[in-house]
DNA sequence: ATAAAATTCACCCGTTTAGGCGATTGATTT
DNA sequence: AAATCAATCGCCTAAACGGGTGAATTTTAT
């Protein structure tokens, strides 16, 4: 089954040896390319794509913006955005957007068709560059709220499991088919490994730093 | 100039045939392979990699403990995560231990020697399944729930708070300067209004609520 | 094969919680 | 003026919890 590929870009060359260029691959397919997002969702509709070529920067609606009105009509759609810089605050909106990917357009052609293949079968690709602004983002989020990596156990996640949703002791032994003093014996543990000493900290920790 | 990488990895033949391709390739340097991550600082100190490739599973001390080690004291180096599976949460605590990208064991050796040299130069590089996983997460924190309203008094919910931190009642009873009994007055109240009947079960409900 | 873990269970002891059934004071509302 | 409610305090009891020590078994890793 090849992959139905719709173009926005208003530069034309580019356009036509996209366009080209997916056309010319037996593996898919140009099912319509458009110079502009005015008709986003007409447009969208006639060429019904797997995958969306997005130009970032068009005139009239921006791509992020088509992203948007896409992605709200047709959320199955995967769209691979595609610029000249590699400019943050763009690659955030676009995420927010519900972007799949987000390519430079010094991309390589044979790099393009891949990408539109990963974006398909669910992936994001993304240029490594791209990645990096990416993670940056990511970092500077959880900075505020570093968390420390635990490692428990299966069975003390599955013990903590059940102290976050308010099990006794008692009632954990119970669900797990174990006794009572070796549910206090994995908890033991676990208090050591998030270092808390009560039924609370250890709930709020849990949640705190999703470890349930 | 050539990069010098160090790995971690504790499966030999993994470990071995990741030292030989390195090493076979000019640009490239392999200054140090380790099997464990017990020593990391001293590995790091001795081999002076300009990027580090990590397994994310070893015994001892994890991947994911070595990326926070290796960051804190060597904020330049690059890391390159490796792991079998894609797993959310420990993608999720690579990038905040401030891992640069991460690579499936499946990727094709040449891509392996791409990824290093574009960590070197200070992207992120990074699977597509992968680069998918890391946008969900991006975009799940948009999502919130709306939530019941509880109606706490100021006292109650300064008493959740401290509940919520861990505290005794007695530590309560100190830190607001009232008796234990009255802690308890204010705590049966509380657990009356959300509905729960144990610290625990309060706590959660507080945090998962937003009520602190 | 051997070391290192994870998992299981037991007993003791003192502290903490939870739930019950009270009470008094002050502020706000009706 | 009466009612309501938040905030304060007390006592009793049974259950739950936390910490300590110790040990057998199984799984996993090297």
């Amino acid at each position: 089954m090849e992959i139905k590929v719709a173009i926005f870009e208003d530069n034309k060359p580019l356009r036509d040896s996209l366009s080209v260029l997916i056309a010319g691959s037996p593996a898919f397919a140009c099912t319509g390319s458009f110079a502009n997002a005015r008709k986003v969702l007409k447009d969208i509709e006639s060429s019904e794509p797997d995958v969306v070529l997005m130009d970032i920067d068009m005139p009239g609606i921006s791509g992020i913006e088509a992203v948007q009105i896409i992605k709200q009509k047709f959320p199955h759609i995967q769209i691979l955005m595609q610029t000249v810089f590699d400019d943050d605050d763009k690659i955030f909106a676009s995420i927010c957007a519900g972007a799949s990917g987000y390519l430079l357009k010094k991309t390589p052609p044979s790099k393009i068709l891949d990408a539109i293949k990963e974006t398909a079968e669910g992936g994001a690709p993304m240029t490594p560059s791209v990645a990096a602004k990416v993670l940056q983002m990511f970092q500077k989020q959880s900075a505020q709220a570093p968390v420390e990596f635990i490692d428990l156990s299966a069975r003390e996640r599955e013990v903590l499991k059940q102290l976050v949703t308010g099990d006794s002791y008692k009632m954990i032994a119970a669900v797990c088919y174990i006794s009572i003093d070796t549910v206090k014996s994995h908890i033991k543990n676990i208090y050591q490994k998030l270092h808390v000493n009560s039924k609370s900290e250890a709930v709020a920790k849990a949640i705190r730093q999703k470890l349930v």
